[in-house]
RNA sequence: CGGGGCGUAGCGCAGCCUGGUUUAGCGCACUUGCAUGGGGCGCAAGAGGUCACCGGUUCGAAUCCGGUCGCCCCGACCA
């Protein structure tokens, strides 16, 4: 490709709303462009990056034996009603009507249409195991998309999807799918985290994660640089040890306390430390409202909670409704006499004694509040977060807190959609049973902003050779040059390299600025050493190292480079 | 959904507070020419705008007022 006839525009200037360093390289490069919140076009350069990333996971994928097709985008609602879908998955489910009023949604995911399609596809076991998988467009209409190409609302994926006739043949297809991922990433060139991403006490039920670990990724998690241990926060578990201290229980006694509401107020208030207290809050859940306690310096983990209390909806409770129901002013609510709902109490809450809480009434908070003398749990369960200092759950050392960019997902759903949608087969025994199903998702669009976090200097992109955009940019330098560059550029091509010739009348620092932003890894430079030595010069955009060559050994050397890259 | 910020040329911005010499300006990019040709060089001449949209105030609005839409950031969990 000739760059004074490619569609892109490389930029000095990066658009104020990019934060992250790959959204601005990106946009700088003229590899996307932003149409609307989360909705992104793609231009020729970030194109081809996108499709290096599919041939690889394509590649990848067909190694398995999965077989690759594509479903609509758009979907008839009656599936999704049928899954529980429709009602469950929320506001970022998009919906709508044509126009004779039949309900459809954007693709957000595919469980459903895909456990139809091979519900009335597959008859038999013989056919099994099966495993299927598109490249497509998903859209999610996020509250609020942000980090560029990161979280869009609109976006590739792909997302594949195994059935099985039982679970130890799931157990099977999940390790070669994991294995599978691996040779993904790493072709890549990104540095991942395999994380543990445990869906909680449904037994069996696994799910891991891919996460490259990114300071502008917004996943926290949770790893024992000793054991190895990695995990989501949401999902990690951490070894409880609380120290069974020698205190007396005291005497309870209501204290007066205008105005103070938030365990910061009240640490201050009456300079005692926010693990002395206890907070209250009140859930609103399928069932009603719930009062949660756990230690006032612990966090509640909603992700555990959700599951604990077997519910979709799980929100803080407003002023009014916590008024009425429960009659306890905002911010002094407590554990003593709260009868109005069910008690969830972490367990680090029972271990200790003597707490300061609400009261349940306002401007008074009790101190001296002992779990089982002054109140009785509904329920008590390990329901916070990790936080700094917790110890790991395999080895005891203290675990890291840090943050990551989700790029895959697997997960083993069983027959969580074969079942309400009832798609069966016949096994050998010849009775009637369910697929046993896992998912498998890539955030391919993600890929190109994880690997520039991995792969930048000051200058710009420095892609990985399997998936730079071209693998050659030829610089000439000046009119005396353009013939003789033209003839390698035609000559590369012919080859086979994929060549970006700069033959723009521009300055040659304009023309290397640029190379270098684009991340293009091996660059062909005509100029004066051309003219006085005749010889090119080749120089790599990783190490900088150049090599002088003369024209007859230009395609050895790059294959050479090439492999070594 | 709450809070904050912003919307002026493809991009980055100034002008707005205090309405009228502003014919709406600057830098980058773009076009033409010169010059140059090894790291965003220089000179000259150009082209490019319904000042987000709708309404109001006024003799007069990019500027003041009201509304709408869009975009960005933080939060959406500490009772």
């Amino acid at each position: 490709m000739r760059l004074s006839r490619y569609f892109i525009c490389t930029c000095r200037e990066v658009p104020r709303e990019a934060e992250s360093v790959s959204h601005q390289m990106m946009l700088k490069a003229g590899l996307i462009k932003k149409f609307s919140a989360g909705i992104y076009s793609y231009l020729p350069l970030g194109y081809r990056v996108l499709d290096k990333i599919i041939a690889i996971i394509k590649e990848e994928m067909d190694r398995i034996g999965a077989q690759q097709l594509l479903l609509p985008f758009v979907q008839p609602a009656e599936l999704w009603k049928k899954s529980g879908r429709w009602a469950d998955y929320g506001d970022e489910l998009l919906r709508f009507q044509d126009r004779k009023g039949g309900e459809y949604v954007l693709s957000p995911t595919h469980e459903e249409l895909i456990t139809r399609l091979v519900g009335d596809g597959i008859d038999s076991y013989r056919k099994l195991p099966l495993i299927l998988y598109q490249i497509q467009i998903k859209f999610r209409d996020e509250l609020r998309p942000r980090g560029g190409i990161v979280r869009a609302r609109e976006f590739l994926m792909k997302d594949a999807y195994s059935f099985c006739q039982d679970f130890s043949g799931l157990q099977d297809i999940y390790q070669q799918m994991k294995r599978t991922y691996e040779q993904i990433f790493t072709r890549c060139r990104l540095n991942y985290k395999l994380v543990e991403a445990e869906s909680g006490p449904i037994g069996g039920r696994v799910s891991h994660e891919f996460i490259v670990p990114s300071d502008s990724g917004e996943d926290s998690i949770v790893e024992c640089k000793n054991c190895g241990y990695t995990a989501k926060l949401e999902k990690t578990s951490y070894l409880p040890i609380y120290q069974r201290d020698e205190e007396k229980l005291q005497e309870l006694k209501e204290i007066s306390t205008p105005g103070v509401k938030t365990i910061e107020e009240l640490s201050q208030f009456l300079g005692v430390s926010p693990s002395r207290m206890l907070k209250t809050l009140l859930y609103q859940t399928d069932r009603g409202l719930i009062a949660v306690v756990v230690r006032g310096d612990h966090q509640i983990n909603e992700t555990k909670l959700r599951e604990l209390m077997d519910t979709q909806q799980l929100t803080l409770a407003g002023d009014e409704l916590i008024k009425v129901k429960t009659g306890v002013e905002i911010g002094f609510a407590g554990p003593v006499k709260m009868e109005s709902c069910p008690l969830i109490v972490d367990e680090a809450v029972v271990k200790g004694k003597n707490f300061i809480t609400g009261s349940n009434r306002k401007d008074k908070h009790l101190i001296n509040v002992n779990p089982a003398r002054d109140f009785h749990p509904s329920l008590v369960d390990n329901i916070r977060l990790v936080q700094k200092g917790d110890k790991c759950p395999q080895c005891a050392n203290i675990l890291n807190l840090t943050r990551g960019m989700e790029l895959g997902h697997l997960f083993q759903l069983g027959t969580k959609y074969s079942k309400p949608l009832q798609a069966t087969f016949l096994g050998r025994e010849g009775r009637k049973r369910e697929f046993v199903m896992g998912c498998y998702g890539i955030g391919v669009s993600r890929l190109p902003a994880a690997i520039i976090e991995q792969n930048h200097d000051e200058e710009g992109i420095i892609w990985p050779v399997e998936v730079a955009p071209f693998q050659v940019i030829i610089i000439s330098m000046g009119p005396e040059t353009l013939e003789i560059s033209r003839r390698i550029y035609l000559d590369l091509q012919k080859q086979g390299l994929e060549v970006l010739w700069d033959d723009r009348e521009l300055r040659a620092g304009v023309k290397f600025k640029d190379a270098d932003l684009m991340g293009i890894p091996l660059k062909v430079i005509l100029g004066n050493t051309y003219l006085t030595e005749r010889k090119v010069e080749i120089k790599e955009r990783r190490r900088g190292q150049i090599k002088k060559v003369t024209s007859d050994k230009i395609y050895p050397v790059l294959m050479e480079l090439l492999k070594n890259a």
